[in-house]
DNA sequence: CTGAAAGCGCTTACAG
DNA sequence: CTGAAAGCGCTTACAG
């Protein structure tokens, strides 16, 4: 007996009950059948998925979360959409999680704390196979969402087991370090470092010019030049004239990202300062576009393709609940020299 | 009585349920206060939050879905993260969103319509409350898709009534047309185009320039150069190298998008080719470094941001089942002369 | 290999 | 203003 009309709330969806009466078996043979889970006879499985295309049956996934517990959403934490770096990150994660039958939820947080923990919580609920973040620094409400919420978490762009967990990336220090280093290799002494956007990974750049800086008994000439505004083209013209206003005899200057190396080359240009001969240049990420530049930007290539790749597989393996060999994988980072520096 | 020990499913997840019993109240009760539907007593509104909070409580996102056959999930889908274009797009479409409290379920097409029918089909399954899609081109099995689903649907990027429904953009023919028509009145005749990925916006651009050289009796003159290659700098530099050796006597290029024609400017300044006296160029949309390169890219600026803002906004009426007044909204283009043409 | 029953965690549609 | 009952469309956990 139907109940009464008053209580129906069909939504005018075909659901499984339809494909499974127009095919002549029960709803979780139907289930079986077009999940491929089990063994279901070869001539039932055919007739289900005939009449599923008939009906043109979409499963419903909210019904799927909700029964299973489980669900094909994997959440991705990003800072932000206008830095090439991340769009990368993303497209490689993205490239690897659709064929094996994810989909993800892209939050942006802006390097906002409480941005971050917003989205956390809005996409938690939509309880998500998996969770891909970036770096380690955020804030203890936003790692506590993590933890309580049991979801399985790779944090990518830093590598490191002190904040536990999972991780994929490389020592942004180590790349600061690394790169500052080619330019006093290069015979530079007034190296200056100009920042934007002040995120941990660009002071931990820094960290790394200290160093290298400190290591050569060139402690004393460390020049930081920093700007909480985002990192730009525009930005890395206007930070070159201010550099060499504030410091004409500045002789090098590592940039913490391409796009202000960039922006800074063609204010050169612009203003006919010869690079390299009397500034050298050093930008970070190796963005696109940087080997096309007039002279091509000397720059330290990042691995966040790989990086969104290794993340993604390391993700899987954890929703799969397999064993994850390295924890923290460290896909290291490559000074690429060309002309500019 | 509790049902027998091996029927229980719980998944240790803080529910409703426990938020009522905690404050005392019937489970209805703590989905309306937390919703803020309806006048709920102000004291049991003040224990259920406090309830909720104390057991931290997260509201399951299937369940509710399920239950009530509507999802605060928005799918967007675009061609490819590759062209800052889309990134751009996609932010604003955030903006717009995010605050209002839905989620954006991201898909990227690749231009392939395979993948777009896929990524329909298994985004359709979250029964997401709405739908953003580029252009107006797709296959039938798409479009049947999208219309089968009954999930309201903004086109962006193109504008237009044929395709019906609802769209937001502007007309890439005019653009093409009135940036040509920019090279010809400052004297240029042998106006190459260039384009590079073939999509049916670039092929629109095609048709503008086609229709401002044959407006000026230069239709003899129409000289296409395509490449279904993606775009990108390096092959804007591939490009102006092979159009000055095939046709040595142009004296202008047109390309289809920003980024190659910045390749170009990179290449002539490698190559010792004077712009704009030996050659003007032009690009399309804008992108940032347009303006910073040497010289400065004349172009059309594209209102990308504003497609995704007044895209979202439309959605959302839609969506709340609102009235639209303009269901195609042609928000323009405009051309910027800078020194390069 | 197949199925009947129960349940996932919410909201709808009534009733009071 | 508040609540008891039913149901959303699936899958789990058994049983056969």
């Amino acid at each position: 007996m139907p109940s009464p009309a008053h209580r129906r709330r069909a939504t005018g969806r075909v659901t499984l009950a339809d494909v499974a009466q127009a095919a002549g078996v029960s709803p979780i043979t139907v289930s079986r059948a077009l999940r491929g889970e089990r063994a279901v006879a070869a001539e039932l499985s055919d007739r289900v998925h005939a009449a599923a295309a008939a009906l043109g049956y979409v499963p419903d996934s909210a019904a799927r979360a909700l029964a299973s517990s489980r669900s094909s959403l994997v959440v991705v934490l990003i800072p932000k959409l206008s830095n090439t770096l991340f769009v990368e990150l993303l497209d490689a994660v993205q490239n690897a999680l659709v064929p094996a039958g994810y989909q993800t939820l892209i939050g942006i947080t802006h390097y906002d704390a409480g941005k971050e923990e917003a989205a956390l919580r809005s996409f938690l609920a939509h309880r998500p196979a998996g969770l891909i973040v970036t770096g380690s620094h955020r804030s203890p409400a936003a790692t506590a969402l993590i933890e309580g919420s049991g979801v399985p978490c790779v944090r990518v762009m830093e590598v490191g087991e002190e904040a536990g967990g999972y991780s994929v990336g490389f020592s942004q220090r180590d790349a600061g370090r690394a790169i500052t280093q080619q330019l006093l290799d290069s015979g530079r002494r007034r190296i200056a470092y100009v920042a934007a956007q002040l995120d941990p990974r660009t002071l931990e750049r820094g960290e790394g010019y200290e160093a290298a800086l400190a290591h050569m008994g060139l402690a004393d000439h460390v020049h930081k030049v920093l700007s909480a505004e985002p990192s730009s083209m525009a930005l890395g013209c206007a930070m070159l004239e201010r550099v060499l206003r504030e410091a004409p005899d500045t002789d090098a200057i590592f940039f913490c990202n391409d796009d202000l190396a960039q922006g800074a080359l063609l204010a050169a240009l612009r203003l006919g300062i010869a690079v390299p001969e009397r500034l050298a240049v050093a930008g970070f990420n190796d963005l696109p576009g940087s080997d096309q530049m007039v002279p091509p930007l000397t720059t330290v290539a990042t691995p966040r393709r790989e990086v969104g790749e290794q993340a993604a597989q390391m993700l899987m393996k954890l929703m799969r609940g397999e064993p994850v060999q390295t924890p923290h994988l460290d896909l290291g980072f490559r000074v690429v020299r060309r002309a500019s520096a």
